[in-house]
DNA sequence: CTCTTTATTTCGAGGCTCGAAAAAAATAGT
DNA sequence: ACTATTTTTTTCGAGCCTCGAAATAAAGAG
């Protein structure tokens, strides 16, 4: 109840470990002086802690990284992650696409596949049917060294429920509640976690660019959908029940456009492809969209968008006005924070920019620091991806390689 | 940076120290066999914990409580905070209103007094006098038994830094980034704490009203200006730089009417009670809003609007579809949660309920439960004064009483 | 006045981290 | 070639912590 959890003396290693892991996970190779400096642990906690977990098989001692050569004193010995403790799979499920890879523990790629399907005719058992061959074919193809699959994390575009490991909704689909983890879990006889693929693409950010993305920012998904994947205080930041923070359904315009999720006037009415499109081909901003938009003809629509003036340019326009609405909304809840734009949206950002910070301008009124950052990666699918790899790794460190009773992980149950 | 905090034992130790406390809190009188009941430590530990927390006077055997009279065997003895250990300070800064009170250890009221002072004309002198005789008032005429002065606990309207105990930014006074927490704490001598009225509020409902407010709710209080306090998943949500989440100043029509802030369209340019009373005096929404409202003429223009249609009655639709469309994008950020309306504004939910369901239907598209809880609590006041004193106490348990090093409470920071 | 029951404390086992001391493994110097 | 120096890593004991089992305390029941 209002009774938090109580703390055991075994909660102390188990805390200390998963930081001597995630400094291995930082650094690839690392001496226990190292680490030492890294954690602020004692020489002796190191000791032991290193000693355990190189008698487990998770780390090894590496003689090839000759860290500190030709320096007086015992040299330094190098630890690093054994790859082969064991393998994990991602599966990042996008419209018309499947991607699923196999990474070993630290992180390398074993074995992948990418498979263009029709996802929008496509039934749960079809998509399962496809994803399940493609992971089947890519473990039977595993090295004899790589280890044992021991985790499961998809990415999907959609609404998902981390808890339970269900895609609650999604647009690249008519299914609806999904239970991907339950199912991929019986199968493979592991734990599998079901996130948003923003989520993934927030994960990703701030491990390849801590500097830029370390407490506090959003990362903010501009493709088929618009969706957000969050980080505040340091922590990934989730909605209640859902696994992502639906910024493209807050309200832009009540009673405005019609948005692909049923209701009226959300961001995503105006600042998705299918808007925009729907916004040049002259069509009612109440009418059906689109349910796939191809990238050509996206591309085509930017270009005459720049060529000048013309319903393509204030359509770009009107998108910018809805991202920065949402961004000045998003500001006033949470402070301003830096912005990661992904996805088809970045590369058109020179056209949406200007209204954008016209909007969000001035968004604290009281004279807090009211500049604006934002940087943009077109290409989402390999942010996704590892992200996907990360929070695998990191369930990993925690739990499977945390002695004694397992917890929940503050990101995503497992089934 | 990436790595957060090592664990040593003695944390554990804290942290169990802790949970007998707040169990202690929430129950007055609890044997010890209670607190194992409660906390699901062993009956070993909590003896450990209670016979220290004794001798440290901070908790106390009451033979009074006769929790279990006429059964077999030994009776169990009850525990009580030591309501003489220590003394806290509230202080509620509002519109023309400074409320300070002085409680005891176990949160009994030792003494109070309410000044109504001129705050919009007030400098930051004025108000720091005002404040520091009050107080020193109430510490002079304390009875001898009464603990010393350990902590203070500001709740202002307007936009704070807990980290800095700074009130960044306020709407009843004209200066800016006033340093409470630094003054009065060099004044007393104790840590203060400066929060955010709203979230004081939510504090208060989440211990008197455990059941419906528990881990994720909002608190937004309808008043001179809207703000809110939210709690997720168990903790208090603060913005990144500042205290508070600033739903008032969400957007909800771009370019529309002047805020107090400066800027245009905020929720509060139409939903807090100087919107409403500009826009029935048939003022333009861009016209500078009234500094101070009072009572008796928002009432009668309530009173009006009940009446039948006409201009007030329009008035009060425009505030519900401001808040309703707030709580739309809130919605689609976190997911829906419980609302508590507090002040003014909650008085006349008769006549915004409608706007606020209409707008708020539907929040989630792909079927998830749209069902809307608002519940309304008039008078402010009481809660924002309980929410310092709970706030306010909670630091004594976990910070001054929790032995060794001291850390940051996850709330607000200690000057 | 003894038996039964319930609450609380005591005691020993098994964790954990840490500082100090010891051991290990290299270079530097003669 | 051999010792001194330097740096890394391990070992050991002190001092925490929680917990289960046993002991003790304090009542009512018979």
């Amino acid at each position: 109840m209002l009774i938090d959890e109580i703390a055991r003396p075994d909660d102390v290693r188990r805390q200390n470990r998963r930081l001597v892991l995630a400094a291995l996970r930082g650094h690839d190779l690392l001496s226990r002086t190292d680490i030492v400096a890294q954690t602020g642990l004692s020489a002796s906690t190191v000791s032991a802690i290193t000693t355990a977990l190189i008698a487990e098989g998770i780390i090894n001692e590496s003689r090839d990284g000759d860290v500190t050569a030709n320096r007086r004193g015992r040299p330094q010995v190098a630890l690093t992650l054994n790859p082969e403790i064991a393998t994990i799979a991602t599966v990042e499920l996008a419209l018309n696409l499947a991607h699923t890879v196999l990474f070993d523990y630290k992180g390398q790629v074993i074995a992948e596949e990418i498979r263009r399907i029709p996802t929008l005719d496509a039934t749960t058992d079809d998509l399962l049917r496809s994803i399940g061959e493609m992971l089947d074919t890519l473990l039977a193809t595993m090295p004899a060294n790589a280890g044992k699959l021991m985790h499961i994390s998809m990415g999907v575009q959609g609404v998902t429920d981390a808890a339970s490991a269900t895609m609650l909704w999604s647009p690249i689909t008519p299914d609806i509640n999904v239970a991907f983890g339950e199912i991929l879990s019986a199968r493979y006889g592991v734990s599998v976690a079901v996130a948003n693929d923003c989520s993934m693409i927030a994960e990703a950010l701030r491990w390849t660019d801590p500097e830029h993305y370390a407490e506090d920012f959003a990362a903010i998904l501009l493709s088929h959908g618009i969706g957000m994947g969050l980080y505040l205080k340091g922590k990934p930041f989730l909605g209640v029940q859902s696994s992502g923070a639906e910024f493209g359904h807050m309200l832009h315009a009540p009673n405005g456009a019609l948005c692909r999720c049923g209701r009226h006037g959300c961001i995503e009415a105006y600042a998705s492809d299918y808007a925009i499109l729907r916004k040049t081909a002259g069509l009612d901003e109440k009418s059906q969209p689109a349910q796939d938009v191809d990238a050509m003809t996206f591309n085509n629509v930017a270009d005459r968008a720049r060529a000048g003036e013309g319903v393509e340019r204030e359509a770009f326009r009107k998108a910018g006005q809805a991202i920065g609405s949402g961004l000045r909304s998003l500001f006033s809840l949470i402070d301003p924070i830096p912005i990661a734009l992904v996805g088809p949206g970045a590369g058109v950002f020179d056209l949406i920019e200007a209204d954008i910070r016209e909007i969000v301008s001035g968004t604290t009124g009281w004279g807090g620091k009211p500049d604006l950052t934002i940087r943009c990666y077109p290409d989402e699918h390999p942010l996704i991806l590892q992200g996907c790899m990360m929070t695998s790794l990191l369930h990993l460190d925690t739990q499977l390689f945390a002695p004694g009773d397992l917890r929940e992980t503050p990101f995503r149950r497992v089934i």
